[in-house]
DNA sequence: TATTGTTATACTCTATAACTATA
DNA sequence: TATAGTTATAGAGTATAACAATA
């Protein structure tokens, strides 16, 4: 929107004695506005606030959910391919499994066909636990759709579907 | 959507034979399709990366882009104002500052108002390069129109506008 | 007392590089 | 030689707390 960014001309604000407004309302984004990147980039803020507050009494982050979800998904999955498919670096990966490990919700089996990697798998406990966590994820959902209303959050699932 | 997820059957990947399938479009998402936040996470990557890339000659990120537009828009804002208007925290946009200043796009003017205060300026130079990364930002909002499509992008920022 | 800018710390996340053990 | 998992490091970004100067 370029247009709009050319359009818009400067508020002066001057330092010396012209009243001081900084009510946020107040503060023009210029050519921000025009930005999708700027809108999502705040909507993404907000979002993952709301996910880790309403999962905040299990202690489930956004990324922590992702993983268990796809493993439960789809067990057996090597390291590799869980990054890969979810774009987290393999480096990450290797941390965010140490952390799900040790509160006994995955297990790592040293795979034998190939004794590089390893099958991922949830425990039973950790099955019980997604369970739970996807009840409160549809939870965190409903308010998203409470906040942006029913029609427009299906309108952005479909928007965004090619990025999944 | 917690139909899709009840729904959907793990597809059994054993360790013990069975063929390893570990192409992403193989792979499962399970309950995160119907997850808006999962794919506004990727779909906001995504559009980072390509700002990024298309402002890489210039070497300025989404954050300091939208500093300097704010303070373009806005001649004299405080840094409180600016950090408040980002969703910056105000000791992040002391760092951010810092790095502009040293180019010399910005300039901090003690005010006199307020000697706690900083009023925040475009130096001439500032201003001539925020022009240049206008027009860079622009192309690179050409890149998501042709990504998504133009009533997407269109219908992205009418169902995000209340976010920025 | 409260606020602005600053410094400092810790934790998350991203991006690399290098190492090991396997293939 | 290439790949899977691991370790390590550096830079963003987020979240706090505390401090000095000023209100």
């Amino acid at each position: 929107m370029t247009a709009t960014a050319a359009r818009t001309s400067p508020r002066k604000r001057a330092s010396n004695g012209a009243a001081r407004r900084t009510d946020a309302d107040e503060i023009g984004l210029d050519a921000l506005v025009g930005h999708a990147g700027y809108a999502v980039r705040r909507f993404q803020i907000w979002i993952f606030q709301d996910f880790i507050k309403t999962l905040g009494n299990v202690d489930i982050r956004p990324t922590q959910y992702s993983v268990l979800t796809v493993i439960g998904a789809n067990p057996g999955l090597s390291q590799m391919a869980v990054a890969k498919r979810l774009g987290i670096e393999r480096a990450r990966l290797v941390h965010l499994l140490d952390s799900l490990e040790q509160r006994k919700l995955v297990k790592r089996i040293k795979s034998k066909e190939d004794r590089r990697s390893h099958a991922l798998h949830l425990t039973a406990q950790g099955a019980t636990a997604l369970a739970k966590f996807k009840r409160l994820a549809a939870e965190h959902e409903r308010n998203v759709e409470t906040k942006i209303g029913k029609e427009n959050r299906e309108q952005l699932l479909r928007i965004l579907a090619g990025f999944t």
